[in-house]
RNA sequence: GGACAGGUGGCCGAGUGGUUAAAGGCAGCAGACUGUAAAUCUGCCCGCGCAAGCGUACGCUGGUUCGAAUCCAGCCCUGUCCA
């Protein structure tokens, strides 16, 4: 580590101003400041899909997210270790957040065992058994040389039973007290590195209450809302903001995990929401949606072969402001792989740019009328049937 | 001129008497995607109709049969080889 990184704390949350319930800050850590509220691109298998990582960065990005789950199949984190660190292997030096895994319980709940002791997964890519334990997760956490490590958890879908919920979100917590004492085992990164608790309890408010007093209780560098945007719906995310950021310490960064759609980043900051990760921005490019200031598109669609305007005007990166909608429909629709470079470099310009906009606006103290424009613009196509 | 092989929905291609408006793929049209098993997935895809249904349809013409993309005859066309 440079001198230069020793001179810069661990980890610190400034709340510089709020406006209604939005709030602008910086966390600064030994790897780089980022600035809240704050878009984290999804880089689950050491890389942003797409992306270069100085291209990711040329966008605004202060900080990527790694995955435990991926990263320990593949590579393997003690090779990673070996090749000194996740941040040395993708040239990504500024701070990376590291989903524990916690996500993976769900999507791969086809291939794994979840016990008390933790999830045996089997690996979807060769069916290799791996056990990921609370503990194991810090580690590996550790090995990759995450910067936000995020105690391992259980996401459940969100229209389980409430005593599914309950029980699961207790889980969780008991988990969440392992992985702090794993995180702080782990001396010299623990030193150096910040630790998130996730918060469960899907859509009861008391779970909720209930899952952020046990997570105060074990202390953590943030706190991360998770269980959200997984089936539930966006008035009921909105429903859950409502009450669950006011649930979490005023002097901490509060996470909001895997959201989500622009419209669902204006309504999280609008609740105090401070972080963001989606694979949204990344993925829909990929599929050819590209996000603009009035509303998603489609490039696939016929009705923009000989369109020779540019994505959007009001957005000032080089892929919707040098190429017309003509050619990224011709390149999609060719599945040539420009054509998913180029809306995903799109997308995450995008998304950086409602981010910077709404830090702005809350600095500026008009947040509200900032989201009322953003939504008069953004929803005006994609809510069909709905009078303007 | 002769010998084989073959002509199926925009393209490729299954199908050799009824359960076939005709598998599958591609192309096309639209939708979805939220801590990434995703450059993926889903739906539609002969015409008219909301639908039931009706009408057309497997090179062409004729025939056999209760019934033909499937069997028979003639013709047309394509490919390969031989002269």
């Amino acid at each position: 580590m440079s001198a230069d990184q020793s001179a810069r704390p661990r980890f610190t949350y400034t709340l510089h101003n709020t406006d209604g319930r939005a709030r602008r800050g910086t966390i600064a850590m030994q790897r780089g400041d980022i600035q809240t509220p704050a878009f984290m691109p999804v880089g689950t298998a050491a890389t942003v899909k797409a992306m270069k990582p100085q291209d990711v960065r040329a966008l605004g990005a202060d900080i990527i997210l790694g995955n435990t789950y991926h990263l320990m199949l593949r590579p393997g984190a003690e090779r990673m270790a070996r090749l000194g660190g996740l941040h040395n292997f993708m040239k990504w030096d500024r701070p990376i957040l590291t989903d524990s895994g916690g996500y993976q319980v769900m999507s791969l709940s086809e291939l794994r065992k979840l016990t008390e002791k933790g999830v045996e997964f089997r690996s979807h890519i060769d069916g290799s058994k791996h056990m990921l334990t609370p503990e194991r997760s810090m580690e590996i956490q550790r090995l990759l040389g995450s910067d936000i490590v995020m105690a391992f958890d259980e996401c459940p879908r969100a229209d389980r039973p409430r005593d599914e919920i309950a029980a699961s979100m207790e889980l969780s917590m008991r988990w969440a007290r392992r992985s702090r004492d794993g995180f702080d085992a782990g001396e010299e990164h623990a030193r150096r590195a910040a630790l998130f608790g996730i918060q469960q309890g899907a859509l009861d408010e008391e779970l909720r209450r209930i899952s952020a007093d046990k997570l105060i209780d074990i202390g953590f560098d943030g706190y991360a809302v998770g269980g959200l945007a997984v089936g539930e719906g966006q008035e009921a995310m909105f429903g859950v903001l409502d009450y669950a950021p006011e649930q979490l310490p005023v002097d901490r960064p509060r996470y909001l995990m895997g959201v989500g759609k622009p419209d669902d980043l204006v309504g999280a900051v609008e609740r105090g929401i401070d972080m963001f990760d989606c694979v949204l921005p990344t993925r829909s490019g990929r599929n050819g949606q590209a996000f603009t200031w009035s509303g998603p598109i489609n490039l696939r669609n016929a009705k923009f072969a000989e369109d020779q305007e540019p994505i959007d005007a009001g957005s000032d990166c080089a892929a919707s402001r040098d190429y017309s909608k003509a050619y990224l429909h011709h390149l999609i629709q060719s599945r040539e792989m420009l054509g998913a470079m180029l809306l995903t470099e799109h997308n995450l310009a995008f998304y950086q740019a409602l981010m910077k906009a709404m830090r702005d606006a809350i600095e500026q103290r008009r947040f509200a009328a900032f989201a009322a424009e953003f939504r008069r613009n953004y929803l005006r196509t994609s809510k069909p049937g709905k009078p303007d």
